[in-house]
DNA sequence: AGCACGCCGACT
DNA sequence: GTCGGCGTGCTC
């Protein structure tokens, strides 16, 4: 008689299995296991699961069909991974396969028994222990957080100044931990795949090659799959990875880093939107490991937490080295020249270094050279055909192109409205900036007479395969005396001869309804500071320029650099409390006509809201256009469902999605549940 | 999501 | 007469 058995296969949110599905197998399987199974007529790969979550009652017994295969070799999936997903699965109102085999490396699939067999072979082959290199001496402050880490339960949340040894506290608490159980394992959170390289280069100094593997998107399949499984079979002690490393199966996993956890990208903006900084923080407790996210410029939230006494927070103020971080020097540019770009004193003070020999970096978060073309006769502007945006100027190739939809077309030589060929750019990006600096510094020259030298670093000018390296290299080895760059510049890299970082026209991030600007401006501005004086020789030396215009900035940066505790979030704290309350979005596209269709949506959410809900604990705002509109033709709107009480919220979304289901709009409509928005 | 089935326009 | 467009529906 065979065994029946729930598997959870990868259907998306749209689809109408909610949750296991039934097969039956001749041999039993152990929940966790890998296999293949028959789906429509097609064939895909499943996690077995167990019989509780399924409740797949099935009507028809002849309708089970059997599995085709089991993954041999492959050791089932843990219980805690496994409830990692399920807890996942419910909290962000995915389907628990979607969720399940998105955590997987796609390659699982592809391969027969003889390739896996292989592939498994080689993996543990690989498998060594971690030989710890010896370990720098602690400062102070990096043996007291140390301490705490050892001595409490956590989560902490090392809050680090730009420079103050976060890394080597990580390091060395992976350390302590592998010391301890030397088959320990660890996944190291970082935001982007570009942060990797250096950070990894650290772990593997001091833990030695096999010890470490890597896990992100821009990884090949082959790698990635060998990753994951050096990791499941226990072999890697650290993962090194982005936001899908929390989902890493680890089967011995005692600490997890989470590095620059303020990082937006933490959050997944598609499929499941999980926020893995969060789901790194359940996975810790969940698993009885220590969790230790780190920043300089912690988020909001978890802030909250360590008010709320959910995070122990560790306090690292003091830089290594020289020990000070850049003096800041505002130019309130509301006393300067309108439209002057580069304020006089900044100007002189980049002439300054390049004379001396040393960087500059001047800071602008935005590419291109301008953000709109608008014609001088009439009132046209360079707006997307397809999406509610302007596209932006790019002048190095005379082109176009909508930063939303990627749409691209040459400049016209004349205003396709009017004829009129006076056309110009409004506003500046880096293109621009790189050009106007190179004019200002013409006369410029470096040590023994030499031109200055200026360079570009954003996504532009890295999109080639090896362009970052390159160009990292070239400013590294002092090739450069004034790096232009968007936020990629600020991001992680030890620039060692950076002396004045300059951010020139941050206000324009503020211009936004999102009540996280001011934070992320911050949380950059701070990054971007950090930049400079890296090198203990020119610490004292350096500094980080802020023009603006705006006097809220202006205080708080000033506030900021002379305490170290980052005021605007204490001030943005009292000001407005955060997301705090629970604040899921509705995010609905659809196509032109939609717009009727989202008030109706909005009615049908208000009875909803009313039936489920009858004690009133949630509450459903009127939906409202996205902050683009329309991208790629698509007419996007959101809504917002708040509580203040999470199971109210959770009990509504979960009894909300089975309706929407039902509800089958004619035409093509889609929505997607945010649990948690990054922005609202 | 895939991948079928199914019913109406321009081609060998 | 067929190839093929994507509208609707299902997957244990």
């Amino acid at each position: 008689m065979d065994q029946p058995l729930q598997v959870v296969v990868p259907t998306p949110a749209h689809s109408t299995i909610a949750s296991a599905l039934s097969y039956r197998s001749e041999l039993p399987l152990a929940p966790g296991s890998l296999v293949r199974v028959p789906l429509g007529r097609r064939e895909v790969c499943g996690v077995v699961w167990e019989a509780a979550a399924g409740g797949g009652e099935i009507t028809d017994a002849a309708a089970i069909r059997p599995i085709a295969g089991v993954l041999e070799g492959i050791p089932p999936l843990s219980a805690a991974w496994r409830q990692l997903v399920t807890f996942a699965g419910s909290y962000y109102q995915r389907g628990l396969g979607e969720v399940a085999l998105a955590a997987l490396p796609p390659q699982l699939r592809g391969l027969d028994a003889t390739q896996l067999a292989r592939r498994l072979r080689r993996v543990r082959a690989a498998g060594a222990a971690a030989k710890a290199a010896q370990p720098p001496d602690l400062t102070p402050e990096q043996a007291q957080a140390l301490h705490h880490i050892e001595e409490e339960p956590g989560p902490f949340l090392l809050f680090g100044a730009t420079g103050s040894g976060k890394t080597e506290v990580y390091l060395q608490a992976v350390q302590r931990m592998l010391e301890r159980e030397p088959q320990g394992q660890a996944p190291v959170l970082v935001p982007e795949i570009n942060l990797t390289p250096q950070l990894q280069a650290r772990f593997v100094e001091r833990f030695g090659e096999d010890a470490v593997v890597a896990l992100h998107s821009g990884m090949t399949n082959p790698q990635r799959l060998r990753s994951w499984l050096a990791a499941h079979l226990g072999q890697a002690r650290i993962v090194l990875g982005t936001r899908m490393a929390v989902f890493a199966s680890m089967p011995r996993l005692r600490l997890v880093v989470v590095d620059e956890e303020h990082d937006p990208s933490y959050k997944q903006q598609e499929g499941a939107r999980y926020s893995a900084r969060d789901l790194a923080v359940y996975r810790g407790r969940l698993e009885g490991a220590k969790v230790i996210p780190g920043s300089a410029t912690p988020s909001l939230e978890s802030w909250h937490a360590c008010d709320r006494g959910r995070y122990r927070c560790l306090e690292m103020p003091s830089r290594i080295g020289a020990g000070v971080l850049p003096a800041v020097r505002l130019v309130n540019m509301n006393h300067q020249p309108k439209r002057a770009l580069f304020s006089a004193p900044l100007l002189a003070a980049i002439r300054d270094r390049i004379a001396r020999g040393e960087q500059s970096l001047v800071f602008l978060n935005r590419r291109g050279y301008a953000p709109v073309l608008a014609c001088g006769a009439c009132d046209w502007k360079s707006e997307c055909d397809h999406c509610s945006a302007f596209r932006v100027f790019h002048k190095i190739d005379r082109t176009l192109r909508c930063h939303h939809c990627g749409f691209t077309e040459r400049v016209p030589r004349a205003c396709p409205k009017c004829g009129n060929v006076d056309i110009a750019p409004l506003g500046r990006g880096t293109e621009r900036l790189e050009e106007t600096l190179a004019e200002l510094l013409a006369d410029a020259h470096g040590p023994g007479g030499r031109p200055a030298r200026i360079a570009r670093m954003d996504a532009d000018s890295t999109r080639q395969k090896g362009a970052l390296e390159e160009q990292l290299a070239q400013v590294h080895a002092g090739e450069v005396d004034v790096l232009v760059g968007t936020q990629m510049v600020t991001k992680g890299h030890d620039f060692r001869r950076i002396t004045l970082v300059a951010a020139v026209n941050p206000d324009s991030a503020l211009f936004s309804s999102d009540f996280r600007a001011p934070e992320r401006l911050f949380s950059l501005l701070m990054q971007a500071a950090g930049r400079a004086g890296r090198d203990a020789a020119h610490a004292a030396a350096s500094e980080m320029w802020v023009q603006t215009g705006t006097p809220s900035i202006r205080c708080s940066t000033r506030s900021s650099a002379t305490t170290s505790r980052p005021s605007p979030s204490s001030s943005s704290r009292s000001a407005r409390p955060p997301p705090c309350r629970p604040s899921p979005t509705r995010r609905c596209c659809g196509r032109k006509r939609a717009r009727r269709r989202w008030r109706r949506s909005s009615a049908t959410a208000a009875e909803a809201a009313a039936e489920l809900d009858p004690q009133g604990m949630v509450m459903v705002y009127a939906p409202v256009p996205m902050g683009v509109q329309r991208v790629a033709n698509v007419e996007r709107a959101q809504l917002l469902v708040e509580s203040s009480s999470r199971p109210a919220l959770q009990a509504f979304l979960s009894a909300r999605q089975p309706r929407l289901h039902a509800l089958r709009p004619r035409g093509l409509i889609r929505w997607a549940v945010d649990v948690d928005p990054l922005v609202i």
